[in-house]
This record gives structure tokens, sequence and C-alpha cells, in this order.
DNA sequence: CGGGGCCTTGAACGTCGTCAAGCGATGTGG
DNA sequence: CCACATCGCTTGACGACGTTCAAGGCCCCG
């Protein structure tokens, strides 16, 4: 099934066996795309919206000198841009991390499910808005938090995230991301991220090499972040 | 009518006659609030959501060490915490900057209204993903702009909003709001943020006092501070 | 074998935060 | 009515955190 990661992530409301079918005959079909490749361009018009099936995925922004700013990181089973369907275009891009699988739900078809249940109205409405509610911890991140408590922060929020989908066992995750993309992610630069992530090490928080995040105290590093997984709406 | 201002910078889907009433009828009462009341506390279960009439309002985050961390403003004509719907809490809290008067309307009378019109759904949909896009613009803000560039796009964001509602004429608006408020919003010390303030000023790109913002050359403001108003979705 | 990502480290610099002090306006209680 | 506290604004001096510039290493791939 196509949506099995996605309720599994988004479980609230529940849905009926009729909502369910619906929603999984709604897609139309999948796509393969390679690393780097850009799904979805800013500012063009979109008529579908892209379920993530697996692989990793970033959001993000260019900015006028040459800088980028990743603005979220989608993982299996999330919708990477749902807000299309009630903003018909993106005021940012979206491209694969890694090698990645896609579905795709044409918008006609969430417009004909919205008619069809509130319920599932709901769930996919609720679905956008921890996206936002994400967004917004980020906001926390780069604006109050410092550079190793930030890369910290990511990290324990990508923990969490990828356990419920189990992707993670709670100590040690594969994380495909460069050194680059965490500075992006977190308003730092290159050489500065790599100084935390030294750190972090050193000061046995957690690992990153290689693309992989081991963890050896999560409840360390939790404190450490200051994380508390509230926002994420897990419930 | 209390949804004059919200269909004013939110008129995309167009609704017809039925669909405004029925959005208008749902609402069920109003009420006022003082400067610094809080109006959502996060975490604490919701059944209604608050529409702002009037005043300006803050969505914001408490920290771990007595700092804070401003996610969001409101304007007239915004709902505050729409998101409640889907999300039955709150992950941050609401409180007014200045006197103002909200109206609510109820959960299950949101649901009932997507039960009516999938056009109706699309616009309230459509208007918490805006929120979230102004949302992500503030994390390209605090993780990439320097000091006085996030001041003045601050500026530049404010004054085209309140200019969509009659509260801005371009070139100057009421902005009641302290310089901690832009502070904590920005992500700046209230120290940093006064310099920046004053050379902002000396620079005749914005001045801010008294809780007015006056911008002799709204051009030159923008580029300065690079905004492009596309996240805010007014078409 | 050469080139290009990515990672790593050092040294110097600069933006921004911290600490401290003083000012004016407002408000409150003795 | 004045003394005093509070709050927001302002400025200076200093220090820290993060950036910039530079160089070198590693590994993969063409």
């Amino acid at each position: 099934m196509i949506i099995d990661l996605f309720l599994r992530t988004h479980h609230k409301p529940v849905l009926d066996a009729a909502e369910r079918d619906a929603l999984e005959a709604a897609f139309v079909r999948t796509q393969d795309f390679t690393a780097k490749q850009i799904v979805v361009r800013e500012q063009v018009p979109l008529t579908q919206c892209t379920l993530l099936l697996d692989g990793f995925v970033e959001r993000y922004k260019d900015l006028p000198d040459g800088r980028r700013q990743i603005l979220a990181i989608h993982v299996p089973g999330d919708f990477v841009d749902l807000h299309s369907y009630p903003l018909k275009k993106l005021e940012h891009s979206v491209a694969a991390l890694t090698a990645i699988r896609v579905a795709f739900v044409p918008h006609e078809a969430v417009r004909a499910l919205t008619k069809t249940s509130a319920t599932l109205t709901e769930l996919l409405w609720r679905s956008t808005l921890i996206d936002a509610a994400i967004n917004r911890e980020w906001i926390v991140s780069v604006g109050a938090r410092g550079a190793a408590v930030r890369l910290a922060h990511l990290f324990c929020e990508m923990n969490v995230r990828l356990q419920r989908i189990g992707l993670s066992d709670g100590k040690r995750f594969v994380f495909p991301v460069t050194q680059i993309d965490l500075a992006d992610a977190t308003g730092l630069t290159a050489v500065h991220a790599n100084r935390m992530l030294r750190q972090l090490r050193e000061d046995g928080l957690v690992e990153f090499r290689g693309g992989e995040v081991f963890i050896p105290d999560a409840d360390a590093l939790r404190r450490f972040a200051g994380f508390d997984p509230g926002y994420l709406f897990i419930d």
C-alpha cells in the first residue's frame, strides 16, 4: 500500500476502511528521482501533490548571494508538497537528498477526497500543519539556540521521526546528508558545522560520519539539545 | 461583517454568496483582550478558533533560559489559531501585543463548513498554509540574513500586510511593538536591535519610533532587505 | 592520473552578545 | 505632591561565538 507509511505517522484522526481505500485510490502513479534532482521548482504552477515513499528530500530556498537555506527535511511517509493543493504553487523548491521514490495525487483527487470525508480532510490538513509546527521549531533553533545545540536538536528530531517509520532504532540511523547540508539547514557555515560536530563527538553526544548518526546516550543528547518532541504532534 | 477583513486578504479561491454567509454565520461570539494578555496557551486542548478583528497579536515560544522567540505577528483579518482545528492544541502560545478584539468559531462549525463546501475548505486550509509560508521566510531571516537586513525585512513584510487592510499607506504605519519585541522576533538582543535600528534610521531606510514605522523610500528598503513578497501569496 | 566533492584544521577577523550605566516617561504609593 | 520603582530606550567597552580565508587530505570517479 502506498499510504502505509503515511498513516503510520499520521494516525489521527482515525480513518475508516472506506476512507483509507479512497485515499489509497487517489494516487495515480509513482516516479523515481536520483539524488540532487529537483522534484518541485518554486513558483511553477502545480496540479498534483507528492508523497515520499522512499529516500530523503529537502525543501530549500536559494538566496541572492548564492547561499541556501534548507527549510525542512522529509522522510518516507511525508507529503513533500501537500500544501501545493491550496496554494497552487510553492514559494520554495524541493529536491531529492538521496535517490527517492514518490507517488503523486492530483489536486482534483484531493479536492474530491475533501468532498467525501471531513475526517480525511482533517487528516490531510493536519499533516500540512505538523510540517508548519516543525518549521516553527526551526525558527527557534536558528533564532535562539547555539550552533552545537542546533545540530543536536536536529539529530534528536530526525531520530524520533525516523524511529516511527522503522528507520532508526533510537541510537543509530542512516542520515545521508553532507556537512554542507547540515550547515544549510542550521544557518551555519560548513566550517563551523564541522567544528561543532567534532565537539559533539568528543563530548560523547552524537557521532555523525559517513551519512550515519550514532547517539550513544539519547537522553543525554535530548537534555543537551533541550529537545521536547511535543511539536511533532505524536499522540 | 466579521469576515470582511479576512476575505480582503484571502480572496482566493473565490466564495459564492452562500459560502460567505455560511462562514460569517459560523462565528459565535466576540471578545476583547487587553495588551499582553494571553489569548491561547500552549498545550491546552482547544475547541474553537480565533479570528483577529482588531489589534496586533504575537505567537511565541518561551525558552528554558527565560528568553522568548516570537514566531509570527498577526494583523486584523488573520486567524491566529486556525491550525488548532486539525491539531486540537498548539505547541506555542498566542498573546495580544495591543488591546485586541477577536471572534470565535467552534471547531465543530469549521468541520461543518468543510462538509458543505470544498471551496471553503480550500480557502481556510490555504490561509493556514500562508502562515506556514511566512514561518518559512522567517527561518530564512534568522538563519541567513544579517541583523539590519532582518529588521528591514520584517518592516517590509508588515508594510505589505498592513497596506492590504488599509493600515499602511505604503510609507507609514502604526506598529505598536517594543524594541524588545523586535529583538525577540528577529533572534537578536534588544541592545543589538537598538543599534541596528539606529543604523537603519541614519541610512535613511526606516525610522521606527514610538510604535510607528516610517519608510522614506519603500523601494530602497525593499532592495536593502532583499524582500520579495511572493511568499505572502497575494494574487 | 587528474579533478572535484567533501571533510578537516588553523589563524585572523567581525558581528553580535554581555555587562554596565544612565536617561526619560509613566505610574504608584506614602 | 513628591519619592521611588518600573519599563523601554540608548550608548560604551569588552568578549565570545561564528565567519572568512587559506591550505591540505581523502576518496571516488572519469
